[in-house]
DNA sequence: AAATGCTCCGAGAACGTTGCCGGTAACGCT
DNA sequence: AGCGTTACCGGCAACGTTCTCGGAGCATTT
């Protein structure tokens, strides 16, 4: 394809070694600043770029970093944001490969990545993952892994997650505080962590205020509007219907609130709600949404940072995990008493 | 780092050269069917992946796609699920990198990614590019760059873009059929093509219908909700106020909603709102907003399409401009007839 | 019996860069 | 005069892979 002009023409022209021009533009000492001088200005002028495929193969580091997210809502792309903030600092590149939620992707980006392309992965996994094989892989040859937000527990590696069973705390007392007794959940699909934790979080908090855990207000359904939509649609269709609901994501409080103002129902009065992730949507919908805080810029940076220092640092770190505290931001839609 | 095992592992374990374990691996000929069998096995056993690496060293091509945004809002993101769609399925990886609107980072990104990482780029420029050496450069160089959305338009490379002009009008067009008289336009930042032509087609069709341009109701500001609401609040508090508006992004529609509704003005009564790209918020808030579809996933794919296109043709494409067809989707902020 | 053809395989160069080692010249010191 | 030191530079190997070329060994043809 292109013709690039190579540290060969820069030698050739100046009848010099390559070793002498590498020298002269790695700044390094043995070398007459005459000859530095000329190599540099040569350089210039042919517009020289050292190729980084041959130092990546030489030295065996990409200065890539992998990133492996389920997809790209709001959410993610802004923990994305951070992580190219840190890592774009550190001098390094970020591949941000989606799975789309998809296992099969998961595994296919990994594999491609895998063969040399990045020096390490940060990962969050999709909701489909349920076998961890091609992540065991990843660190059985030594190739540094973080995980973030979606983690998988079993494995020994850091990662940074939000304290999701606190999640599910807050926001399952707050309903309770605000005089909701009959709490359903959305929770998200059942083989992920963060939604298991949270959904922890809420029956805890249930026992906790001595309220029955009825397992019937508890569904399990992807992070997906319309299947909260139809599954809110379902609880409301109850003879006992319940009188709050608690969705472990913001697109699923729309699903929801959707769901509830066909019924005809009124939140708060009627119906409390409680979102998760404190999308800037839950401030733009009628009633306004109450949601979870869990800065992900934040988390993305973190996961970022652990990374580099896993990167650099020869000691174990697989024991880390930096565990972020979640914020209730109370909004209309549950808000039946001034506090 | 990682102790990667290679073709020459292989070749030891085997008393067979390395080239033989090369041709055995690619399935090519001049090899016997037993040799091939053995080699295949050993491969599978220590888990032998190629060094992509030397590969593209070697060939001078990566299979890297470099897709420069300016961030990744919810269009954007769409549009790179398109991208990746397409990239996937042609064996090419990609790598996302943001300028965060920065001209800066930018041409960071471009920089990095030059240095034989990438096959070619496809680019949308940031909101504070006005000059372009950067990317006359990269196709100096003859690599393929594809631009998409946020285009620019004296370069000749080969283009994916939504016909602006077109949405400019069709949105005016249908604000005037409702009955506005006074319409105002929030335009994106001046430098913006994309920007540009929406206005044009506002102004164009104003004059179609004889109405006068006013210059006070057009309006750059950036992408942003706050700015959008700031001009808004400025606009709402003139003598002589428009009974319409129209606004360059979804985004901005929503900051001009809230300083509508803190003016305590009705939509569509009061005040007409028509937004852009049908971001599915302007369903969901209240009143929903009109906005102009502009299938960003279409046009990612797309896209990608052409910059493949481009990659294995030998024949000149820099002329090549692909235009998309907006579409306008009405909904209750600005419909006060039924039509 | 010699020539030709086929099947299979190895050696070596190349991609662009750096690291290591060695070498030459000039200089100062005993 | 001989030696060590310094400053500067070139050669070569290596990173992991493929490609081109040139065989060796054997079977078939003339």
């Amino acid at each position: 394809m292109q013709k690039q002009t190579t540290i060969k023409d820069i030698a050739l022209a100046l009848k010099v070694s390559t070793s002498t021009v590498s020298r002269a533009l790695r700044d390094a000492s043995d070398i007459k600043p005459e000859t530095k001088e000329a190599v540099k200005r040569l350089a210039e002028e042919l517009d020289y770029h050292p190729n980084r495929l041959a130092l990546s193969l030489q030295n065996r580091q990409t200065n890539c970093i992998g990133v492996i997210i389920p997809n790209l809502d709001y959410v993610l792309a802004t923990m994305v944001k951070g992580i190219d903030e840190v890592a774009l600092g550190a001098g390094y590149t970020v591949m941000v490969c989606q799975s789309d939620e998809s296992f099969g992707r998961e595994i296919t980006n990994t594999k491609r990545l895998m063969d040399s392309l990045v020096d390490g992965f940060i990962v969050s996994v999709s909701s489909e993952t349920k076998v961890y094989e091609h992540l065991k892989k990843i660190e059985a040859k030594d190739t540094p892994l973080v995980m973030f937000d979606r983690i998988v527990p079993q494995l020994q590696v850091p990662k940074v997650r939000l304290d999701n069973r606190q999640g599910g705390i807050i926001a399952t007392q707050h309903l309770i505080d605000q005089g909701y007794k009959k709490i359903a959940i959305l929770a998200g699909p059942a083989n992920l962590n963060i939604s298991n934790k949270r959904l922890l979080g809420y029956t805890d908090t249930l026992k906790e205020n001595n309220l029955k855990v009825n397992k019937q207000f508890i569904i399990h359904c992807d992070f997906n509007q319309d299947y909260a939509y139809e599954a809110t649609k379902e609880l409301l269709a109850m003879k006992n219907r319940p009188d709050a609901i608690f969705t472990i994501s913001d697109r699923m409080a729309i699903g929801a609130m959707l769901a509830i103002k066909e019924k005809g129902l009124r939140m708060p009065e009627d119906i409390g709600l409680v979102g998760f992730n404190n999308e800037p949507i839950t401030n733009l919908v009628t009633p306004k949404i109450t949601s979870i805080e869990m800065f992900a810029f934040e988390m993305g940076k973190t996961a970022a940072k652990i990374f580099i220092e896993r990167l650099h640092s020869t000691e174990d770190m697989s024991g880390e995990e930096i565990v972020m505290q979640p914020k209730l931001v109370v909004r209309e839609s549950s808000k039946r008493f001034i506090t």
